[in-house]
DNA sequence: AGTTAAACCTGGTTGC
DNA sequence: TGCAACCAGGTTTAAC
């Protein structure tokens, strides 16, 4: 499900009104991607501090009696999201991760278990360094410049969408905005990386920015179960362009979205505007 | 070294 | 209607 407008929007949702909560209680329910590496007595009385994102991570800073108290790293994996429960109620089947503070509880949904509730000393100590010491530049960090982008692609001979899949030269873009901004660069979602100008290497890093952003503002995607904290819905799957929308027509030229599969995954493009 | 399958797990949709 | 096959927002790990 979420991609990195679902998750700066759910970093949104909960930063605000978990700001100095104290966490009262935690309850685990099935086993999520990894074990969350502490017990979680240990987790009681901390204070919850500011919380940060980092590519589809999600970590929240802990203290106890204003002395860092490490945080926890979340990952919201293919399906998960998080809500914020006044008074949670009976977890149901899907309900993995109850963090209960003085302020509500944060509640982890995840049906297909890929989430992660990790705990770490701190982001830059393991597990949690481990984790994040693979992801690539923030899509939004303005020292992340076209030639940083086209000098990280020339090492590369993958199809430039398994390279925005992997996320270790930029992070963020998932299966949906990876082919919607290649869509938005009129780049073939095939063409080897390395191959790229740094002419369309700059027209992909502001459509990247751009369908990032926009989907930002609409709340994200929702395309079967992914909501905000206060259960609302993404709205911007409704101005996806190409992705799942094979057969229809393109929106700028009306040829049909075609689907090809790459690495494993569905690639939606327009083989009339999408050039190699 | 870099790139691509396989694995993790559940549920919804499609087709016979 | 029943059931098998396939598909799904991600990422790590193992295998070419």
């Amino acid at each position: 499900m979420p991609e990195l407008p679902e998750v700066e929007v759910t970093r949104q949702g909960i930063d605000e009104p978990l700001r100095g909560a104290r966490v009262t209680s935690v309850r685990l329910g099935k086993p999520l991607r990894w074990p969350l590496g502490c017990r979680p007595d240990r987790l009681l009385g901390t204070e919850v501090g500011p919380v940060l994102r980092r590519g589809k991570y999600l970590w929240l800073p802990l203290s106890r009696g204003g002395q860092p108290a490490g945080g926890l790293l979340m990952h919201l994996g293919m399906s998960g999201s998080l809500a914020l429960h006044g008074t949670a109620g009976e977890p149901g089947p899907h309900d993995h991760f109850d963090l209960v503070t003085d302020r509500g509880t944060l509640r982890l949904t995840d049906p297909r278990r890929f989430g992660a509730v990790v705990y770490a000393p701190g982001m830059d100590q393991p597990p949690a360094d481990r984790l994040l010491a693979r992801l690539g530049a923030e899509p939004f960090d303005t020292g992340f410049t076209a030639q940083a982008l086209h000098q990280a692609l020339r090492g590369r001979r993958a199809p430039i969408k398994a390279v925005l899949l992997a996320g270790d030269v930029v992070v963020g873009a998932g299966n949906i905005y990876a082919c919607e901004a290649l869509h938005q660069a009129g780049i073939h979602p095939s063409t080897p990386s390395h191959r790229l100008s740094a002419r369309r290497a700059a027209a992909l890093l502001e459509a990247l920015r751009a369908t990032l952003a926009r989907a930002l503002v609409l709340g994200g995607s929702t395309l079967r179960d992914f909501s905000d904290v206060h259960g609302a819905s993404g709205a911007f799957q409704a101005e996806a362009a190409v992705y799942g929308r094979a057969g229809q027509p393109c929106p700028r030229c009306a040829r049909p979205v075609r689907r090809l599969v790459q690495s494993g995954r569905s690639t939606y493009y327009c083989a009339g505007c999408q050039r190699r």
